[in-house]
DNA sequence: AATGAATGAGCCTTCATTCAT
DNA sequence: GATGAATGAAGGCTCATTCAT
């Protein structure tokens, strides 16, 4: 390693940034797993590299670290989405590469998962008090917007496609294949959980996507 | 049976029947709305007609009240499929039916619905715990089986289709359409939670799944 | 001793109103001691037969506490001044009774004193939010009421004279000699609250409270 | 005093003296509105032009700053007193002066009054660490006793005139009236609190006063 | 079958104080 | 002189659970 100001092993704390983000990352694991009312303050910081009363110290109380938990796994999913690269690709292919996208990242990011999850047994309490989320999430109904009216105009698309319905769909599939694998994987089997099962399923989600936006003629 | 026995006054109390079941009902609005680990038994015991020391003594610990809780809410879930007649229909309509009755009975228990994420996320730990749900489960695959089979039978389904991968769709979409309702509509707007909106994703769900499973040439 | 029922070791605390009366008694001394903001729930917890956990049962929190504590202290205070039997005395040697006795009974509830003190400190926050405290209060100035109509239509007292000013003035002095015993001792000398001088001090108490009231031709 | 040396714009700070007098003068309105336990360094801080760290620096810990607080509004009650000036007053006068002057400077520096209760709620433990108190102290009854003397010596003051007792009987209603003001006037109306009602009840402090030092035939 | 009283363990949070720069 | 970062100790309060009747 070639760190040349090799820090002291005591003074390597006094950075208030790492320190939050290392507060962060521990807290959303611990919430992510176990729920609000279940993470314990405690358990996170004992898993922090500093003590217990540093997170007040940065983040006000447990609703106040959890709410920018909830933020954090969110910027992240919208950066995995943001980062597709969608030129030069008709909008059948840019509506499947979405799809799959979406499908992945989702698989990719079970703590998010979780979390909304959880959100929504809290009835979206928290994520209504942030003024960050919002803005978040407008970028995929503005991309899927863009690309109806696109398939529309090539004459690929169905009229009355809808890009919050197109959304919707998407993330129905994506989001339960992860949000209710251990409930399914209990009572059906975990053949869908598998690596076959889950290129299979994907494909499905692709077909459904697709069957509902393109035009039947407009299929090979 | 022949219960004629008038009950005394101030006793009813001692129908231990009774009481088990206004516990659960009780029990099942607190652990929907609070999860497992934020719902309280005082609050619960406080909302019965009983003491709270009776929630010991029937259902042993907290623990064993969500049990019972969860087997309860499932029973529900698998009864209302069970009433439901496919006697008569061809595939398609009988596929048409079964997506449509699971799309409103989800619609219709928001509190199984609530109770199976809070499952999921303890990693259905309860739920495996149980022996009466995996029977409650096997019947709804037992049914979409046998559709496939007279489905292919006749012609009119694909090869591929898998009652797994239909029943898996199938309940994604119910689901999430209930789970996630509280964050889609404040990320997305409520429109597709009015009640056009619903009846126009359940259309969607249901072409979505028959899409899946009929062959192009047998749909209009 | 003769308690013919003993009660068993660990039985004698299932009497909730000893276990309240207990409680009090020991909260009325720490509060009286510290404060509100100094008193601790474990300590008072420690010095009580029963557990921490039962003050929250019966007080709810540390205010609902020391609110009892208060309330408390005002009783007994009042009941001490409603004991006073001044039937029979003419209006002078009445208001010397009453004034003696209020510096005595001041004298010998330190506690009160200090929780007074403490109340004003808070700027009489919780008194404010008590609802039997003002009936208390009432039976004190009723009593000087009377006794300022007999003195004025015996043609003794002044016309001017005011029961709630003389309540003011016998309770300034009697207050403030238990109030601020420690600060003026040490800045002063503690010959003023040697037994000499208490009784001295409440022979001047008395004489102003006459002066103020009594019309000079009518004193000896 | 000439001190001419220009500030340098951002360096304000680097006067020790006056970041002291600021964190006193915080620290005084915090400790007489909350009490030794209920004042918080970190308020105190907030509230401050300097750093939390800069209180330790000073005052060395929480106590410190307490007895800081506590001789400074020691030294400006005292100051307030001696900056009356009695020559050319007979006896009468310049007792009915010391007194209305002491009604007066209490009425007007509450967090004085609050101060000395929460001493003596704490046993007058930090004023007997003091070394400068007991001499601010000392002047008054220095005046009153050369007063006392004078009185005597002109046949006007009773001959058992106590400085003590005067001191004691001028500052227990001079004190009482503001530091129980909360209590009483909730207790039995804001009547005495107005400005009517003071002056009525200064007038009362003086009566009292001089009846107990001056013979009843020098009176008017 | 039923209950009011009681509790130990633990949780979130606060506070005065110190460290490192 | 001055500061932001960091902390150990403790404080108020809650929770699932048990006791005694």
């Amino acid at each position: 390693m070639t760190d040349q100001t090799p820090r002291r092993k005591s003074s390597w704390k006094q950075d208030p940034e790492a320190v939050k983000v290392d507060i962060l990352k521990v807290a959303t694991a611990e919430f992510a797993d176990r729920g609000l009312s279940g993470a314990r303050i405690d358990e996170i910081a004992a898993k922090t590299s500093v003590s217990k009363r540093m997170i007040y110290y940065y983040y006000s109380d447990k609703e106040g670290l959890y709410r920018a938990v909830l933020e954090g796994v969110y910027a992240r999913l919208r950066a995995n989405e943001n980062a597709l690269d969608l030129s030069g690709l008709d909008p059948v292919a840019a509506l499947t590469a979405i799809t799959k996208a979406t499908f992945d990242s989702h698989h990719a990011l079970p703590d998010f998962i979780r979390l909304v999850m959880i959100e929504n047994i809290h009835h979206a309490r928290y994520m209504k008090q942030s003024d960050v989320i919002p803005a978040l999430n407008s970028s995929i109904i503005a991309k899927l917007s863009a690309l109806c009216e696109a398939g529309k105009a090539a004459g690929i698309f169905r009229a009355d496609v809808d890009p919050v319905e197109l959304h919707w769909m998407i993330s129905a599939m994506s989001f339960y294949n992860v949000s209710n694998r251990e409930t399914f994987s209990h009572s059906f089997g975990g053949e869908l959980h598998t690596e076959d099962g889950q290129n299979r399923l994907r494909g499905r989600v692709v077909d459904a996507v697709l069957s509902m936006a393109v035009k039947p003629e407009a299929r090979v």
